[in-house]
Parts: structure tokens; sequence; C-alpha cells
DNA sequence: ATCGATCATGCACCTATTGTGCACGGTTCT
DNA sequence: AGAACCGTGCACAATAGGTGCATGATCGAT
């Protein structure tokens, strides 16, 4: 917990509370016990000598000149970021501590490799890994809890593509697939289209939850409505159901199928190729810092490997 | 010293030590002992993991890492020194305290009336005020002891007239006049010219001390050479000096002759009219904190309070 | 060459900041 | 009315961060 330094931790506290809205959930976030964070708040507004919350109904909520001192902050921020990068790259030096979050199959994937091979060329730095889902990647870079997040990119309601706060680089497109059950009609076919499937019934993810956007996406594009009959929260148990025939679901090809029975994947074909985009996102101003290039250049080497194993004609 | 704050602490101290090139003075110009601040930059590096200083003879030196983050640190600084002041100008919030430096004749003239306005209209603020030479108020704007300062405009050998850490206004010119014994022929005159004392014994600061430029400048400006006679480091004593009839001096107009008996001030006509320039400096950015502004309004109608006051001819 | 001056730093110690855990009061929803 | 939730105040504990003194290293002057 180190690398909150520099800038105030407290405006770094004000700017999660300023994402998430709650003294508890700022806790949480953070990492400090919510007396903490209202402890921090209240000193914050007494060192600045500027009121920056105010009661509203059982919260707290951030007057004009808390937004406006947090909107100004990030390119205070991101000055730093950018600064200690530079110091960095013209000392050649070190740092101790590294951060690092993504979701489940980008930590399988790309994550482990890359703090692997770190752990072997800089035995002196102490690699931390986080799961945890692209919104939260966010907030725990705002947090300042992780340095770089492997996530699927989404135009999320509260982080947009070009948000200020972070630079996103793109690693790999990876294709979703379809998964059915062995004895389905389809299931010795190697490609299917998504119009084939459309009265089928699916299995997804629950609405509003992390993915669910790219299935409606992939629907979307093609002009489809599909009829979605179950929902899984895990790709596990959405595998699980499609091996007892409740229906089919989309897979992403990272996601590893294991040795599933009854199940087979299909590439999709067609005018629209459903995929996930995955990128890499870091605090804006912090991405020339050496350790950021060369984790980039690993994470890409990895993508990189994954797409030279796929054929030609899905890149 | 709750004025160091939102930017590590121990960054402002690295600045004040590359600036002024020893843990010592470095200690004794930002209020802290000198372990603290041996401590500090320990501390500072251990953080950033970069190597700042390395030892140096019985001294330590910035490193070129260290010399970098020094340098790049005035934009953060005035970064946040930019965001907290529009942050209090949207907001119209009021701050606790303020930290004002200036010269002798400055605290006496210009800085006592300000600091005795805020008192009246900002009861809540507590004004501090800081004696001390120009050079210094630099150090102590960049050290952060002080918020303004208002002093005398000079090219100093380390703190340039655009210097990216501080804005300056030019407040008010005080003309430079002669004193002379009162038995001086010269004595009945209104005024006199540089070249027609060009041979009388002066008496000046001693050589590098604070306003020694002022006086070599003045007759530099005329192409003559004065003889210096005696040496002196209060106006006082200079006044004394000249009263006991060991030679002639330059007094600024705004530095009281009192009731000094003997001595006669005259101005100076002629190609050269030498002056010293007053000027308001702040930390760059904050120059539009409403404080700021305030303080700066008050100060400006001082001076033309003063300007005021004097012949046509001499403005 | 020696002695004193200067400078940075480590150590013992102390203080004050800042964290936690728990209890409490206010507010909203049912 | 009651339950759930949210923020905050308080006692207490840990730790960051300060001072003062002693020490070692280096430089300049005698």
């Amino acid at each position: 917990m180190h690398n909150r330094c520099m800038i105030d931790p407290r405006l770094i506290t004000l700017r999660v509370f300023a994402r998430c809205g709650t003294v508890g959930a700022t806790a949480e976030l953070t990492g400090y016990s919510p007396s903490a964070v209202s402890a921090q708040l209240r000193e914050l507004q007494r060192m600045l000598g500027m009121q920056l919350l105010t009661k509203d109904g059982r919260g707290v909520r951030l007057t004009a000149t808390g937004r406006f001192l947090v909107a100004g902050s990030d390119a205070l921020i991101a000055e730093w970021e950018s600064l200690r990068a530079a110091a960095m790259k013209a000392g050649d030096q070190v740092q101790s501590h590294f951060g690092l979050g993504g979701f489940s199959t980008a930590a399988a994937q790309l994550l482990a490799p890359l703090a692997a091979t770190l752990r072997s060329t800089r035995p002196l730095l102490e690699v931390q890994v986080l799961e945890a889902n692209p919104a939260r990647c966010f907030d725990l870079l705002v947090a300042e809890r992780i340095d770089l997040a492997v996530i699927v990119a989404m135009q999320s309601d509260t982080y947009g593509e070009d948000d200020p706060r972070f630079e996103q680089t793109v690693l790999l497109d990876d294709p979703l697939d379809v998964i059915i059950p062995a004895d389905h009609p389809l299931a010795s076919r190697e490609t299917v289209t998504l119009e084939e499937l459309a009265s089928e019934p699916w299995i997804t993810e629950a609405a509003g939850s992390t993915y669910h956007s790219l299935f409606t996406a992939a629907f979307t594009a093609v002009g489809v409505t599909p009829r979605i009959a179950h929902e899984a929260v895990e790709w596990e148990t959405q595998i699980a159901f499609v091996g007892a025939g409740l229906g089919v679901g989309l897979l992403p090809r990272l996601a590893p199928l294991h040795s599933a029975e009854n199940v087979v994947r299909l590439r999709i074909t067609g005018k629209g190729k459903p995929a996930r985009r995955i990128v890499a996102a870091v605090r804006r101003g912090s991405i020339s810092s050496p350790l950021i290039q060369e984790s980039l250049g690993i994470l890409q080497t990895s993508a990189n490997r994954i797409l030279a194993a796929r054929p030609e004609d899905d890149l």
C-alpha cells in the first residue's frame, strides 16, 4: 500500500469516493475502514479550507467545489504519473512494487505469464495480481491499488474509452464461439451463423452483469433477437447448462472448455463475427514508465502468440 | 506548517535541497532539523525507488535523476496551485492560513497595511508575516513557508525574472535618492545628478549583499565609477555615517530618513534615474486564488497611494 | 600533519497522526 | 413501526515522523 504517495492519499480517497458515492464503498475499494475514510475526507476539507461534502439523506454527496476539485485532479495525477515515468526512464531506476489487475481468463492467459516473466527478469520487484472485473479494475486503478489492468473493452456507463484518467492499448480481439450440446443437430458442423441459432434457447449472463453487453451486441449486429432461456454467472456453469442440453451459449475463444462432456465449440461465420476486445489500461501519464512499457511488450507478445495459434481467417 | 500538503512534503524538501545544496541549509529553510531532512530524503528515495542523492565529499549532491525530478516538479507544483486556486474561486471558499514575506521597508509600507486590511476583512484568516531579503523570500516560497512575497526585483543569479516557479507582478518603482551631509555645498539644491557626485566618497552596502547591485547599476547607467569609502549593513547606519560627514549615499524613497540630523535627501535628475522595482511574487498557478487576488489588489492600492503622493515628474 | 569546523547520518526517544473496531443516531424503504 | 443501511464519534493501538545528541567522514587552515 506504499503506492499511494506523492499526491496526498486523501485526494485519491476523494476521487474514489467521487466514483462510488458512499463512504462504505470507498472504504471497501481503498482497503480502509469506513471510519478512516470519513476521517480522511474530514481532514482533507479542514486542510484545504474547502467544503467538499454535504449531507444527503443517509449518505453524503460531493459539493460543487468537490466535483470541481475531483475533475481538476485528473490532470494533476496524470502530471505526476508522467513525471514519475520520465524520471524512472531517465534514471534507469527500478520500482519495488507493481500491481496488476484483470478478469479471470485474462489473468490466466495473459497476466500469469506476465507476472512470471517479470518475476524472473526483475527479481527485486514484488508483483501483486488482483482478479477483478473490468469496472472494478478501473476503480482499482483510480484507487492506485493496481498499476496495470488487462480487461475487456466495453462502453461502460462510468468509464469511457477515452477517459482522461487512463490510457488504453489494444492487445487482441478474442472471438466469441458458440457452444452447443454434443447431440445437437448442428454439432457436427465446423462453423455456424447466429441466424441459424436464432430460435435456440440461449444461456447467458444475467442482464446488467459484466459481460452481458457482449451477448446483446453480438445479436444486435446481425439483427436477431435471441430467446434467453437461462442465466449463469460463471462460464463453467454456462458450459454445464449447455452440456445438460438446456440450450446453447456464447463462449470467448480464450475461455477454456476444459474437457467438458457433451459440449461442442463451433466458430461463428457470417457478417457479424462477434468478438470481445481485450485491452491493457494504465493510469494516464504512466504509460512511458519503463516497467509499464516492458509489461505491455510482454503482454503483446503473449497476445501475438495466441493470435498465431489461430487459423488465418480468424485473425 | 499545515501549508505543506497535497504534494508530498518530502518532494518540497527535495526542491529546497536542490536550491541550497546542503542538508543543514535545507533544514534551516524548511524549519526541520537536519536529521529530519536526511530521513525525509532517504524515505523519498525508498518510496520512489529512485536514487536521488550521491555522496559528494562531506556533503551530498543530487543525481541526474534527482535533478530531473526537481526540474519536472515545477510543473506539478504549478498544476496543483492552479487547481487549488480555481477550486477556491469556484467554491467561494476561505483558507485559514496565509504567509507573507518581504524586506524591511516593504514590510513596513506595503505588507503591514496588507496584513491589517486582511485581518479586518477576513477575521478567520491567520496571517503570518516574515521579514526576509528577496532571495530568501523566493526560498521561502519554494519551501511553502509563505504564499506571497513583496520584494525588490533583481536579476539574481539563482532566481530569474521568468523563473517557472513564480509569477511576479510589478507594484511600483521606488526611486533612489541621494543623501548628503547638511553642510555639504550641494545640500541646498533640490536635485543633483550622479555625475556631480562622482568624486564624493560613497557609503554603500557590502559588495555581494542584498541591495549592493542597485548601487552599482545606478552608476553603471551613467558611466561613472564611484569611490566606495565606507560600508554599512543597515540604512540607519548608512544615514548615520552620512550625518557624520563620512560621505554620501543612495537611499530609496521608501526608506524613511526619520528626523536624522545633518542629513539632506536630494532627488536625482539626469539621464539615469536610478530606481528599485518592487514586485509581488507568488508561486506559479496560485495567482488566480481569490485571496492572492485580493492581496494583490490591496498592495496595488497601497502602491498607488504612495505614487500619488509624489511629484508628477517622479512617477 | 594536526586540529577544528562543517556536514550528513544513525540511534534513542517522544509525539502526533492515522488507522481499527464498535456503538450510536439519523434516514429510507417496506 | 421495524429493519436495513449509512456515516460518524470515541477509545485504543500502531506507526509515521519529529527532535537532540553522538558519531564518522571530509575539508581547510594553521
